[in-house]
DNA sequence: CAGCATCCCGGGAGATACTG
DNA sequence: CAGTATCTCCCGGGATGCTG
């Protein structure tokens, strides 16, 4: 993988294995795309968290589902899950390397976000008007 | 735009706003992150594209969702849309600007992807067995 | 060839209650 | 404080059939 190099600005996606870079991509979002990982890494991001922290930062997540997530990806070697034996108990989580390397390719697109969800999120209203226009 | 320079290496998703920029990356991983749109991206990254020569290409889309797929893209204005009025009809599908500048941001992850997806399905599979040890 | 409507199933995710 | 189990509802999405 040394032979990797910035090569392409435009259209990196474009070539021999294009279908299997968009399967890994895949893959990927499989994971990242489900509701509250992001947030999670965000929140992360900062450095470690309580697990009650983490439920108070993300708004809308419910126990269960933070828990769930957490699992998700502690499992993947994301996130690494430290308890200690106090009374009461304190669990704390954490990036690992690899759940911290997620972070710049993340904020890309985050940059990308920022930049065009505005046009986006107008077409999007602007085709629903013309829509029920002719539909009603 | 000429002042967004590639400024942070390691984490720009820390910061003040960093709540607000989790909330964008949310939104955009809402539009991309369900199960075929970045197959679709991908496939048009090359170029326009019929809607059945995509179908063929995209390996296990169904030609209900490809359409809805590709509508929600279109609504969004990601993808333009361009029939003619042939016998059979003839539709093509083709990225607009703000479409493939998707393709960018798409690379970077999709790299991240190549890199790390065996790491992290390796972990995923240790941390199974690792479980049903522990449980049964 | 392209698109829409209908039916139907499985899984994602919230609420709640219990445990240590 | 942190985690698990159960119930339940809702909707994503596949299969199929009709239209132009």
């Amino acid at each position: 993988m040394t032979n990797i190099r910035k090569t392409t600005q435009v259209a990196p996606l474009v070539g021999q294995d294009e279908h299997a870079r968009c399967k890994a991509l895949g893959r990927v979002l499989d994971r990242i795309g489900d509701k509250w990982t992001i947030m999670v890494v965000g929140g992360l991001s900062k450095g470690p968290m309580r697990f009650n922290a983490l439920l108070r930062l993300i708004d809308g997540v419910s126990h269960r589902m933070l828990t769930l997530t957490l699992r998700g990806l502690e499992q993947d070697g994301l996130v690494k899950r430290t308890v200690y034996p106090t009374v009461p108990p304190k669990v704390e989580y954490e990036l690992t390397a690899v759940g911290r390397s997620l972070i710049e390719p993340l904020s890309t697109l985050s940059s990308w976000a920022e930049k065009h969800l505005p046009a986006i999120e107008a077409a999007r209203v602007t085709k629903e008007e013309e829509a029920s226009a002719a539909g009603g």
